[in-house]
DNA sequence: CACGTCACCTGCGTGC
DNA sequence: TGCACGCAGGTGACGT
């Protein structure tokens, strides 16, 4: 489930459940998850730390801990639940949290990830791992000026460019997909090739279309589930052979950087350069 | 630098 | 019902 809107919408979920509360001890259930530090150290770091504050950076979920960052990053298939008292770890837990209250009020946090993707830092440098994300693209410093500008800068095909989290974080194929339909440019357009008006196009399509989603509480499709609802508002996502909400030709599926790619064919129009 | 390919994993829907 | 297959919201390591 994890793209901006929907780690945004966890981060805002879970964000009073949690701070201020004690990690007791951590139960590492898939070590396989943990990008660092190793599990031994990670069990004695974790242990005792009170959690201050929770954020976002790009689709990485951000634990600020007294000594520590803990980044969460849910790949294709990582969600997080929280759980009140203790409970044995379910089937797809590969990492639980046991927190506690100063008032010893008992909770978990429960990393649960069933096709083992996702990844967990506990590190007292986080930039070390966020240092080459790109803009924000809610944030300020994203603009249709530096959008435009840095599209000319690249060669690249503008989905899988999109899609380079060192070129602006947070987008995945969802929201790609979503914003090119609505900015009406094809995800083979050549990033370089496009106009200073295009760019503007994109880069408020970008903005509305990760508010949207952040405002319907994210996607929740497959077996995955959230309570988010904008799936059930996509106009182009997973709608081929659909017809486009705008001028009702019908969606089509290509292939686009071995991602998945839906494209409306007469909203979206490759201009050959 | 840009691009393609593969690897990492499990679960679900489809079609035979 | 069983089974093979294709596909999935992401990223990183390669090779050309």
């Amino acid at each position: 489930m994890p793209e901006l809107p929907e780690v945004e919408t966890i981060a805002r979920a879970i964000k009073p459940e949690i701070v201020g509360k004690i990690i007791v001890s951590a139960n590492l259930l898939w070590a396989g998850s943990l990008a660092v530090p190793s599990a031994k150290k990670f069990i004695a770091q974790v242990a005792g730390q009170k959690i201050n504050r929770v954020s976002r950076r790009a689709k990485y979920l951000i634990l600020h801990l007294q000594d520590y960052d803990l980044l969460l990053h849910l790949r294709m298939s990582g969600d997080i639940l929280l759980r009140e008292g203790r409970s044995a770890p379910e089937k797809h837990d590969r990492l639980v949290l046991n927190l506690r209250t100063k008032n010893g009020r008992l909770s978990q946090l429960a990393f649960r990830d069933p096709r083992k993707f996702g990844r967990i830092w506990l590190t007292e440098n986080p930039q070390t791992f966020l240092g080459k994300l790109g803009p924000e693209p809610l944030e300020k410093a994203f603009t249709p000026q530096w959008l435009f500008e840095n599209l000319q800068k690249k060669k690249r095909l503008l989905k899988p460019l999109l899609l380079d989290q060192t070129f602006i974080a947070g987008l995945g194929n969802i929201y790609t997909d979503e914003s090119l339909h609505i900015a009406k440019l094809h995800p083979l357009s050549h990033a370089n090739a496009l106009s200073p008006d295009q760019a503007r196009n994109l880069h408020k399509a970008i903005q509305s279309v990760l508010r949207e989603g952040i405002r319907r509480n994210g996607a929740s499709i497959d077996w995955v589930y959230r309570g988010g609802d904008f799936q059930n508002h996509f106009r182009v996502y997973g709608r081929n052979g659909s017809p486009c909400p705008v001028c009702h030709a019908v969606i089509q599926k290509m292939t686009v950087g071995q991602r998945g790619t839906h494209v409306c064919p007469a909203c979206q129009v490759l201009e050959r350069k």
